[in-house]
DNA sequence: GCCAGAATTTAGGCTCACCGAAACCCTGCT
DNA sequence: AGCAGGGTTTCGGTGAGCCTAAATTCTGGC
């Protein structure tokens, strides 16, 4: 009744971060292209969940976590992001560069590992991305935040977090000096003007990955 | 024809442990009690391996391994005690307490990881129990031993391995001040003399694990 | 040289997580 | 209201890796 393997593990996680910026629910066919697994498997794993009492789920409905579900997908994305902040941290990773490990090492580390990560890096409360890193209780702190991409011209504040979807994004951000804690203006769409008065043109997927203070 | 899974991984390492210290081939039935798996299942990986090339097999024979299965042997192995070391070095783990840890993450890390952390700990030759690190070409420079339990009274060197197999062993040696390292003199069977001239007795099960210089 | 008992293999089954194809449900458009 | 098309589920099937029970083969002791 309990037990959640890595591949549960993944569904739970994906479903979780899906409404971390957003409030709609996710769908199975989203879930099923985010997974990169046929809808199928999603409807098959979905049920498993449900009996579990991690998910709720009304057939041909969207998905939701119930407050279990959620304990266990903050678990899973505490480890994720823990593991991406020591990566670049300590092993000298970019940010771009540590998604793929620590899609793998969330699933095998073990919680006394994870805590001794954790108070190497001295309980951070970001990863290199700028998403909070849940508690072990499963709280989050999340800001307000806006995206780029549908901040109005002139909005002025600082870079909260950059979706770590596309590395290409990310690649392009480190490239222009641009990651969470930048200060910035919006000038025009697609351009912003940084405290030094240096102007930047971001792309407008860059501005779609791009979360900003409210 | 390539892939091998974690599975597959888990008994090319401990085929090519079982022979590291000692001599004779592995037969199916004692794979499968290292392993902790039924004998058939034994038969069926190794059927498996054998058509990979891995492994050479004569039905109701013993194992041994090809060149191409000891290179991906060496390479697991290499993983593990990598890791070992690491969580023993940085992480502040205790030598009894890895193995477990180790177990699940050689399967799990990336070769640039690995890699990483090989060069933080200064490419060390050994793990924590004196094991050889093997090199990434599969090299390994092991030393001649002779077991304690089998060394002449008289026999005097210094400790080149403790077999991680007990943890038990291991406490019991920590809280002794013994390991790799440690210099002794054989002054009775299980009783040795260290430097300082203060004297041990081992027990039988730690006589047994410790192998000394020849 | 035979044969009992141990080791090994075969046979048949199980669970997990996935798949494609086909059936089904729902919604939005006419 | 009816229906087309997309989203969802059902159905049958796959490969890994494991199991137990039932052959089968080997070997040491007489």
């Amino acid at each position: 009744m309990n037990h959640t393997t890595g591949a549960a593990e993944d569904y739970l996680k994906t479903i979780y971060t899906h409404t971390e910026w957003q409030s709609d629910l996710i769908s199975p066919s989203a879930l099923a292209v985010r997974l990169g697994v046929a809808p199928s498997s999603v409807t098959e794993m979905v049920k498993k969940l449900a009996a579990s009492g991690l998910i709720t789920h009304v057939p041909y409905g969207p998905l939701a976590l119930t407050d279990a579900g959620r304990l266990r997908a903050t678990a899973v994305v505490r480890r994720h992001r823990l593991i991406e902040t020591w990566l670049v941290g300590e092993m000298g990773y970019d940010w771009d560069q540590v998604h793929d490990e620590a899609e793998i090492l969330e699933h095998a580390i073990s919680d006394r590992l994870l805590e001794a990560i954790n108070t190497r890096l001295g309980f951070p409360a970001h990863d290199p991305h700028g998403d909070p890193i849940p508690a072990a209780d499963g709280t989050v702190l999340r800001p307000p935040a806006v995206l780029l991409a549908e901040a109005t011209v002139g909005h002025a504040g600082s870079v909260l977090r950059v979706s770590d979807r596309d590395p290409a994004v990310l690649r392009e951000l480190a490239a222009d000096l641009i990651g969470p804690g930048t200060e910035f203006t919006l000038a025009a769409a697609l351009t912003i003007v940084l405290a030094d008065g240096q102007s930047r043109l971001v792309t407008p997927a860059a501005a779609a990955s791009i979360w900003v203070t409210a």
